[in-house]
DNA sequence: AAATGTCAAGAGCGGTGCTCTCGTTTTGCT
DNA sequence: AGCAAAACGAGAGCACCGCTCTTGACATTT
């Protein structure tokens, strides 16, 4: 009985898995806004109102696929930083930076939906938020460990944060555990960037202007190093 | 008959003034994905095959809305300037990027149509790069301006940009003429982390994390000042 | 006065998300 | 083993969408 009860459960999350699986080789290749259910369900063979058994709605499958999306990104990113050698924390920065604009690359309307406007009203239910923080623990783990190793040496160009944004910034820090102040804000700022220069270049603010996309972003992660604090010997 | 020719003229224009008002009023409501021509022909008073002898199709709608709003920011960003000492380019800095900010939390889906992912396959006529970068010129005028008043001592933290982005340097120098190409990836820099804090503010990366936006907003702007080079005495 | 061009209206096509009902099958309990 | 309950696929249908085409009224031009 067991036995049988988990063979229903378990076509059922194969078939989960397959509406899922088509639904986001549509979303790449149409983009979100061409994400119709019922065109998944034409591709599985059924009827469209039974994809409503298995997603309650159109924006639940798209949670599915963002959420998806997130652990996609947060992975690319885990690898690219294990790949590096542990001590050589500028290169883990610059590392982890090109696998999110590759990734951004080869996945624009997954990258599009993940960090572009949202699309509704907008929703972001708690299932999101643990996967869309995967690439920042890297970073902040980077960070960290370059700060306790004495590598990170900030030059002195910035203000101290107001106190106001003490909070905050203490929020941020259970990323990167002692870290000061001034270098928290400073990581901010080029996370920031970072997914700021992916987007301008992903939604075509540098067309026209900005041909060598690869090596601008290069050269201005570079910047953000330097602006961080890590070392370049 | 000229006049009478004008008289017909007039009340068309009138008419698509009236379509893109309402358009942008519904755009603002709900979100350009809730954009319907339908909807406003409902409000006009007409039946939905009207509107088609005034917009083509909607997306010609959505990108008079695009200019629109490239136009809007822009002003803003350009009243924000001119309401500053001229001799104060680190004021004014600070100035037109709280323009973008207040701007784009006044009209939250208008900067998602702007800034966020481009709606369908993308697309962006000639006719949207004009009115686009309206407000880069400000920024280039204002770090021009202080290079030539010798206001600008950019710290010598990041490395000379390799020799392949140089072109692209000439285009965006364009903007702010004589500045050395080291500033104007500066530049580049503080104009993508400028729109990414915005765009993660307004898109909800922030949420959860940091509560005072416009606090850290400024001190990244300084921050980005201080990077830049602009004076603080 | 006739001819030309502009316009609003209506019907209609194919598509969407989503709901409800109706038989069938599968499951879990007695 | 038998039965009630749950899960399921299919189908019809609703309200909406963008867009096209035709028709008849009106205005402008010749």
């Amino acid at each position: 009985m067991n036995a049988s009860r988990t063979a229903r459960e378990r076509v059922r999350a194969e078939l989960i898995r397959e509406i899922t699986d088509i639904a986001r080789r549509h979303l790449a290749t149409h983009g979100a806004a061409g994400l119709s259910l019922r065109a998944v369900a034409r591709e599985m063979g059924m009827v469209s109102s039974a994809i409503y058994r298995y997603y309650p709605s159109r924006d639940d499958l798209l949670t599915a696929l963002i959420i998806d999306g997130y652990n996609a990104i947060g992975e690319a990113v885990e690898k690219a930083d294990a790949a590096c050698p542990r001590e050589n924390f500028t290169g883990r920065w610059l590392a982890t930076c090109h696998a999110v604009r590759n990734w951004a690359l080869a996945h624009p309307h997954e990258y599009a939906l993940l960090y572009g406007s949202p699309v509704p009203g907008y929703r972001a239910p708690q299932d999101t938020i643990g996967p869309a923080t995967r690439d920042t623990i890297v970073y902040g783990r980077i960070i960290s460990e370059a700060h306790h190793a004495g590598r990170l040496s900030p030059p002195p160009i910035c203000p101290q944060p107001p106190a106001i944004l003490s909070a905050d910034l203490d929020a941020v820090r259970e990323l990167m555990p002692g870290v000061p102040d001034d270098v928290v804000a400073r990581a901010v700022i080029a996370w920031t960037d970072l997914f700021g220069m992916v987007s301008f270049e992903l939604f075509g603010q540098f067309n026209g202007t900005i041909e060598h996309r690869a090596e601008l972003f290069e050269h201005s992660m570079t910047c953000l190093a330097h602006l961080l604090g890590l070392p370049f010997d």
